[in-house]
RNA sequence: GCCCCGGUCGUCUAGCGGUUAGGACAUCGCCCUUUCACGGCGAAGGUCGCGGGUUCGAAUCCCGUCCGGGGUACCA
């Protein structure tokens, strides 16, 4: 089948979160679809914070959102730091915008002042629960005579603006991912536009700054999409075209319920402190909801870039597998060459906030590592755990044995070879034989067969095993040619020297 | 309660009227091998939520129903 390859004149697209926290990651994965969907059609991804809620305003969070998106890969073209010719990025910096379009809608009569206190309201909500009514503002303000209107001004009494939603007719919008979606205009609320502190409510805002900053495509949480209805009436009543909606299925936890802090890390920068890459999540989140139509499972954001649309974003929401996401870090491991590899694992071990990692007895061992040896034995060391290892923070527990000549042993490795009578022959052959300066790995696979056939063991497996236990004090591990060989021939004098003097004094004795 | 959106192996998904319902993770087995992992091969796992239609033929279209999720704020 031929490439059907289409571009969009122009695509300006946003994510528009509230810095009420640090983003979990299906908020971020909504930035990811909106990003995709502008590099795919060369447009523009803009980063718009919508701080409108005071009360729920978290300081910090806004570096934090940038952070997420910075490790993820993601570049915006316009933003609350880059600026942009559509500024401020700031909604709380875009008041006098909003207060002028709300004027306009009270004098078309699309909105109208509302006076009912949060009192009378939660009073009307109580009486609409015990009736068993529909709940929803009843529109009393909407229909109240003009002196009483203006008496209730001249009283001083704060007042919100609201949508005049239609009273009868259906709404229709096109969702690119739904399809048509049709709602009753008489079940949808006279939203409050302005709250009373002077502050737009999203609808409002959102509306205004998308037709405003020039938005092509709205692509957001599914959560909007009973809103939408609302939205649509706005655009026309301000006579404005209508942005493409696309609302994306959320993510839900192993349970089937909402991805929430329950289910254990939902924050996106947590997978960062416990080791995995941006690029694997990147991947592993898009993968969500999204295919590209094909077979492909891992793709650099370059590749995904070239393979979105919106319209093979699926409707339905799905499950955060740890698994599935583990196995694709382990992937992007793999794909470190050496120098990455080293650098990778350094800047994760020299940054990350993880407590259990930092206070992992592995982890500090590395940290000394990174000072006290080279950096080409240490990276020797982490490509020979490259490929059994998913997490970078893995690499600690798994490198330790090459840092630290305290290595304890493990029992059952001791139960099954050290008793052997022919070990210590092993380990002191293996010591007489090893050479000066260096060690290659076929060195190190001639000198083990050679202490097998000099010892006359029916396998060199015999040989093997017994050695790996005495170097590493464990079971399993890397091949013990390559282990050997970047160990080299001091630490394996050293540590037979040792393994064989526990044995003499009988500290293996059971 | 009312409104909206969903429903393909345990999980992520392909599929758009005719396929033995394909792939991936996880699981199990075999191979590779000095162990573990990586890699390769293979197996098991889906009556396509359920019930009715439409059609020669339905996971694919229509209706109903059940289940799940979201909304129903002067939060986003």
């Amino acid at each position: 089948m031929r490439k059907v390859s289409f571009r969009l004149l122009m695509v300006r697209v946003r994510y528009a979160p509230s810095p009420t926290g640090s983003p979990h990651v299906g908020n971020i994965r909504t930035a990811l679809f909106n990003y995709l969907m502008a590099r795919r059609h060369g447009g523009q991804f803009i980063v718009r914070i919508e701080d409108t809620d005071k009360a729920r305003e978290v300081p910090g969070a806004v570096e934090e959102i940038l952070e997420s998106l910075r490790w993820l890969g993601l570049t915006w073209d316009e933003g609350p730091d880059v600026g942009g010719p559509y500024g401020p990025y700031f909604q709380s910096q875009r008041l006098d915008l909003y207060h002028k379009r709300v004027e306009e809608l009270i004098a078309s009569g699309h909105a109208y002042r509302c006076y009912c206190t949060p009192e009378e309201l939660a009073e009307m909500r109580e009486f609409q629960r015990i009736n068993k009514l529909p709940t929803g503002y009843d529109r009393r303000c909407r229909f109240r005579k003009p002196e009483e209107l203006e008496r209730l001004a001249a009283e001083g009494r704060p007042s919100v603006v609201r949508l005049a939603m239609p009273l009868e007719g259906t709404i229709v919008f096109e969702d690119s991912i739904r399809g048509r979606v049709e709602v009753e205009s008489k079940l949808v609320d006279d939203q409050v536009l302005l709250k009373a502190d002077g502050y737009p409510t999203y609808h409002l805002a959102n509306v205004v700054d998308d037709h405003e900053q020039g938005i092509t495509h709205v692509i957001r949480g599914d959560e909007w999409i009973s809103s939408t209805p609302k939205h649509v009436v706005l655009y026309r009543a301000f006579g404005w075209e209508l942005p493409v909606f696309a609302h994306a299925p959320i993510i839900k936890g192993p349970d089937g319920a909402k991805l929430s802090k329950r289910h254990g890390d939902t924050r996106c920068l947590d997978y960062r402190e416990k080791g995995y890459l941006g690029a694997a999540v990147a991947n592993f989140i898009a993968l969500i909801g999204w295919s590209p139509g094909d077979d492909r499972e891992k793709m650099s954001l370059r590749e995904m870039e070239e393979a979105f649309s919106i319209e093979r974003i699926q409707p339905n929401p799905g499950v955060f597998d740890i698994t599935k996401l583990q196995w694709l870090n382990g992937v992007y491991i793999r794909d470190l060459n050496a120098s990455e590899l080293y650098d990778t694992v350094r800047q994760y071990h020299e940054t990350t906030q993880d407590p259990e990692y930092r206070q992992s007895k592995a982890a500090q061992t590395l940290g000394k590592a990174f000072e006290e040896f080279s950096r080409e034995y240490v990276t020797s060391a982490l490509l020979l755990e490259q490929e059994r290892v998913r997490l970078l923070s893995d690499f600690a527990e798994a490198s330790e044995f090459f840092f630290d000549e305290e290595y304890e042993y493990d029992p059952n490795g001791v139960a099954k070879w050290f008793g052997q009578e022919y070990v210590v022959r092993l380990f002191e052959f293996v010591i007489e034989n090893l050479p000066g300066a260096a060690l290659s790995v076929e060195e190190a696979e001639g000198l083990v067969n050679g202490a097998a056939d000099a010892l006359g063991l029916a396998k060199r497996a015999e040989a093997i095993h017994p050695l790996r236990v005495a170097l590493t004090g464990r079971t399993k591990g890397p091949g013990l040619f390559e282990l050997m060989s970047v160990l080299g021939p001091d630490r394996i004098r050293r540590r037979l020297e040792r393994t064989l003097a526990l044995i003499r004094e009988g500290a293996f004795a059971s």
